[in-house]
DNA sequence: CTGGATCAGATTGTCGACAATTGTCCTTGC
DNA sequence: GCAAGGACAATTGTCGACAATCTGATCCAG
């Protein structure tokens, strides 16, 4: 549920289409609308209580961010993701958030620092309690990667990592229950990412960065190799 | 106008509102709807011949690529590109196109490659001859980032850098009438990169693209500097 | 003369109905 | 019995009209 910094328009939007575009993409990130599901016009016009001209809207930017399917004078499904869309998406994350974490370490300021250690502090503490573990892998994990991407300061690099790239990856994590397999490993690795951002050096951010998403995606291609079908779990990025 | 390969949807939807949306798109990114323009829906409408319920969706696509700013109840706009966007667009290009260039490396076929060298060799052709300058700096330069692009095999990566960004990128070279400040450079650069790439050196294609990428937003960030002020002269890449 | 509130005009947001296209099912011929 | 063709139904695409909202210009008060 603290997904509440990750929604990308206004919660109480004044239009109408954008609030059923706001709830009809939770719908589909949550699960709700399962992957593969025939959306009809007619029937999601009634399920959100609104006319088919606002809910077009919605579509259509649904669509852009790929969340939707649509054929032409045929239909919108529900956008199915295969394991090997999530390896593709990894691969720009690495090429992106490296970049961010460099930028990040080049223009955090002082207090946005700060906020990391906390954030950090939070996470291990949860942690050793084993407290509530979904949230570290769920929001808390993304939390800490969503803090350095709006460090960069690059408002074309944000939008395009939490507008275009990050529900995607959120689908992923509840359609597929993923619970972290490696989460004492994550935290080391996000301490030290953390401490080359302090540290000011933007290369070493980086490369850190990079070699952190990169184990992650080297884990999805190990489940998707063929042999190997252990139960649903994920790495932790 | 050999920019055919670049264009987004079918040339020929059909659906009326795809076709607003391309020729939309085309009018703003080569300028004949400037930035900054007021763009009244039964203007346009008219203009293209069409309802206000097809132009309305081509207009949430082309906000949603970042080429319209709409305001709700007051108005859509067409983007005024700052300097200083152009920058930001130039590190995500840089992450990107850098990992383009290393999974080019690893995935293309050897009919691409050869492919990228034929286009070297046309363009080597064309600079000794003096002859059509504008094409090397706008089809012709793109035409060698969009192969590799290609040729990364990522439908994530290539969605997201021709769909999203390249756009932007097209629109600020026909609006400012960009001229190359060094084509020489340029292309010795770009047969460095088809070298590494023909090697299957990812490592090696990455870092001279990232290099590649990074000089040309240098050279833009000395022209927003304050004090030098020379004529409109841009980086070719 | 300046500042703010009010009202008119225009523009955007929303809705319901009509037209066009697609997929399906039935019929028919071989 | 099977395949090809056609007609029907359902869904999507498109249109015009109505309602809600913002801009700006005018008018009034201080």
């Amino acid at each position: 549920m603290p997904d509440s910094a990750l929604k990308t328009p206004a919660p109480d939007s004044r239009t109408l289409a954008d609030q059923v575009f706001t709830r009809l993409q939770d719908d589909i990130v949550l699960g709700v609308l399962k992957p593969g599901t025939k959306l009809g016009e007619a029937e999601l016009a009634a399920r959100y209580g609104v006319s088919r001209g606002p809910l077009r809207e919605a579509i259509r930017r649904l669509e852009s961010r790929k969340l939707l399917e649509r054929i032409p004078h045929v239909g919108t499904r529900v956008a199915s993701l295969e394991l090997a869309d999530l390896i593709e998406i990894y691969r720009v994350r690495e090429a992106l958030e490296g970049m961010a974490a460099r930028l990040a370490a080049e223009q955090m300021t002082a207090a946005e620092v700060a906020g990391l250690w906390e954030l950090l502090a939070l996470h291990e503490q949860q942690q050793d309690l084993q407290d509530d573990v979904a949230y570290f892998q769920h929001a808390g994990d993304l939390d800490f990667h969503y803090r350095i991407i709006q460090g960069s300061h690059n408002r074309t690099l944000i939008d395009l990592l939490i507008g275009e790239i990050y529900h995607r990856v959120r689908m992923y994590r509840y359609q597929f229950s993923m619970t972290a397999n490696r989460p004492r490993k994550a935290l080391t690795e996000h301490r030290r990412i953390a401490e080359a951002i302090e540290a000011r050096d933007g290369e070493m951010a980086e490369l850190l960065m990079r070699r952190h998403i990169s184990r992650a995606r080297e884990y999805l291609e190990a489940r998707q190799a063929p042999g190997s079908s252990d139960t649903n779990r994920s790495p932790t990025t």
